[in-house]
RNA sequence: CGGGGCGUGGCGCAAUCGGCAGCGCACGUGCUUUGGGAGCACGAGGUUGUGGGUUCGACUCCCGCCGCCCCGACCA
């Protein structure tokens, strides 16, 4: 079910370009400067500029203003402006001169209650979704402490929250994997080059990107090994001798693993220089199996990105400048994050006989005669992590799915006297034992009691910033009750709930939150995403708020080429359900026979 | 690679004309606190990126190196 069927009956309920999103007052853009990476000339043996942990965002000083002169007036929206940039300015002295000071201090708490602006106009520690979403974005990810920014440049060390993440989706996708009949594998970090080069089209889009080991043992080698960007060609190279018979096939591998690509702009999680993911490689005795092998794929993808991240994606075929080096086609999922950009979620490759030609490998076949198996490969990355935060994230950090948050309940005990602490245990005491029992989706309850001696309001914006779904406040006016307050995270709901039914209550409640999500994330995008006819409602849209574009396109590169020289989008997918429908190519006007998807992209 | 900027406790920043290296947060201890980011007191934490030079004296001035950030030559 896409968004086409859903819109499909009525073409009026296509939004077109409101006059809200295309003008937006008061946030000007820095002209001829859209807000995407620069690229550079790749070279291979050079490093990539850094993800640092340098300063981004002005933290105004919370208890004493005065210390600290405010932002000049008239100052702001050009600051805003130019953050949206540059998001990685280390410092800036005040443009008026005044000492006043822009920089990165983790030491303030994050903003409570959506981050608002003081009356001074000081935005509080986390830097506002609306004012810079990729600030926003490296303040949650460091604060809430998923990952940190590691010595080596590009690369990134993911913490214990971060990576309870990861391990949830992992989990799950790797039971979608192994139920559709893959096997797990390993093979090696190291690809010597002359098997890396043997495909032509994925040498020559790989091989920028790739790190190679030069030297080992305390000399230079004779032939230089790659560290995996991906491992299509070692596999390829491997199994030959594995396959002799159709009887051999279809062979359905799957790693998990991490590769390598050099990347020259890297951001945490989302495009890091290393990344873990898992890749399925996979053999088949006819294309149209191998075809439906990349279904497969894809559909394990959109079941983890839906019901496991609560991500509601679009399925499509990439375009050809998309395509993945040496596949024949690329097939991928695509989610919109709260800033209306898209990213794509996972790929499925058909990689037809290109790789099996390279490597020399053929099977007897049922008639007798000797033919090269099709291939698929397909994967999902870490990338998803920053998709999950980036999708449904707001001014006060993470929003999780109850199924991938490391803490779905955290209990929040409150008292003031000895005589209080020792009624609000008791019956957390009851609780907690009532809760080890509970099941969820995702395996068991995964809750804490805080007991740290912090104040309750400090506990609240903690596990905010973190995203856990549920909180339960428990006081002495609560126990006097036998009651507690349940504070959804996502809208901040309270209601008062008994605790003697709270085991029983917790398993719906998570579920219904983890649908409230997918619920609030498919209206998010679907009342962003436009049907247009000309390149200039396109650059309209874009140019406001942003979102997703379904445009006619006659499928040339070239014009392909230009939308993305003139408006910053790129051809995300060409959706499955995209009806069949006449039109004019954005560009050159020559016939299109089904709308794209284009937007401006991570 | 070209242009610009910057390296000072964990983080964010000061240090006037070259004169004892400081502040806030975070951290530790104690007491008072706890229904939306608590307060006070005490305390710990530094070879100012690095190598050289000038000087009675260098965070400060000069030169080299290293590293980082931004912009540019358009990219699966």
């Amino acid at each position: 079910m896409g968004i086409w069927s859903r819109y499909q009956p009525s073409p009026s309920a296509w939004r077109g370009p409101s006059k809200k999103c295309t003008s937006r007052r008061g946030k000007p853009r820095t002209p001829g400067c859209p807000a995407r990476c620069s690229t550079r000339v790749v070279v291979p043996a050079r490093a990539a500029p850094m993800m640092r942990k340098s300063g981004r965002t002005w933290r105004p000083p919370k208890r004493s203003p005065s210390i600290r002169p405010r932002r000049p007036p008239g100052v702001s929206g050009r600051l805003r402006a130019i953050r949206l940039l540059r998001p990685r300015v280390r410092r800036r002295r005040d443009p008026a001169g005044a000492p006043g000071r822009i920089g990165y201090d983790t030491s303030r708490p994050c903003s409570p209650r959506g981050g608002p602006v003081s009356q001074s106009g000081f935005v509080s520690s986390i830097t506002r979704q609306s004012e810079d979403f990729p600030g926003w974005y490296n303040d949650v990810v460091l604060k809430a402490e998923l990952a940190s920014y590691s010595p080596v440049r590009g690369c990134m060390i993911i913490r214990p929250y971060g990576y309870a993440i990861w391990e949830s989706m992992r989990d799950e996708l790797d039971r979608h994997i192994k139920r559709t009949g893959h096997s797990n594998v390993y093979f090696p970090l190291f690809v010597p080059r002359s098997l890396l080069e043997k495909e032509a089209e994925h040498v020559e889009g790989f091989n920028p990107q790739v790190a190679w080991v030069t030297h080992a043992g305390g000399k230079e080698l004779d032939e230089w090994l790659a560290i995996r960007p991906t491992s299509e060609t070692i596999i390829a190279d491997s199994v030959k001798d594995w396959i002799q018979s159709y009887r051999d096939l279809p062979l359905l591998l799957n790693l998990w693993n991490n590769v390598v690509r050099w990347e020259l702009r890297t951001r945490l999680f989302l495009r890091t220089a290393e990344f873990l993911w898992q890749e399925a490689h996979t053999f088949h005795a006819t294309e149209e199996e191998a075809a439906e092998e990349v279904a497969t794929g894809l559909a394990a993808y959109v079941s983890v990105a839906e019901d496991w991240l609560a991500i509601p994606v679009l399925q499509g075929v990439k375009s050809p400048a998309e395509t993945f080096p040496g596949a024949v086609y690329t097939h991928a999922i695509e989610a919109m994050m709260r800033d209306r950009k898209a990213l794509q979620a996972g790929t499925s490759h058909m990689l037809g006989q290109n790789f099996a030609k390279a490597a020399g490998i053929e099977f007897l076949d049922r008639d007798n005669i000797r033919k090269h198996p099709w291939g698929t490969s397909w994967g999902f990355s870490t990338r998803m992590v920053g998709a999950t935060i980036m999708a449904h994230g707001d001014d006060s950090g993470l929003v999780l799915p109850p199924n991938v948050a490391p803490l779905q309940l955290v209990i929040v005990p409150i008292f003031r006297t000895e005589e209080d602490r020792r009624a609000v245990a008791g019956a957390i005491e009851t609780l907690e034992a009532s809760l080890r029992d509970v099941q969820t989706v995702s395996g068991p309850l995964r809750f804490k009691v805080d007991w740290r001696e912090e104040s309750p309001g400090f506990k609240y914006n903690h596990w905010e910033l973190r995203g856990v779904p549920l909180r339960l406040e428990v006081g002495p006016r609560d126990v006097a009750s036998g009651q507690g307050v349940l504070v959804r995270r996502v809208d901040r709901v309270k209601e008062p709930i008994p605790l003697a039914g709270l085991a029983a209550e917790l398993p719906g409640r998570l579920a219904g939150y983890q649908r409230d999500l997918l619920d609030r994330a498919r209206s998010f995008r679907d009342a962003a995403t436009f049907r247009v006819d000309t390149l200039g409602e396109m650059s309209e849209i874009l140019d406001g708020e942003g979102g997703f574009l379904l445009a006619p396109w006659c499928g040339s590169a070239e014009c392909e080429k230009e939308v993305s020289a003139k408006t910053g989008a790129t051809t995300r997918v060409i959706p499955f359900d995209a009806p069949d429908e006449g039109g004019a190519c954005v560009i050159d006007g020559r016939p299109s026979t089904r709308r794209v998807v284009f937007a401006r992209a991570y």
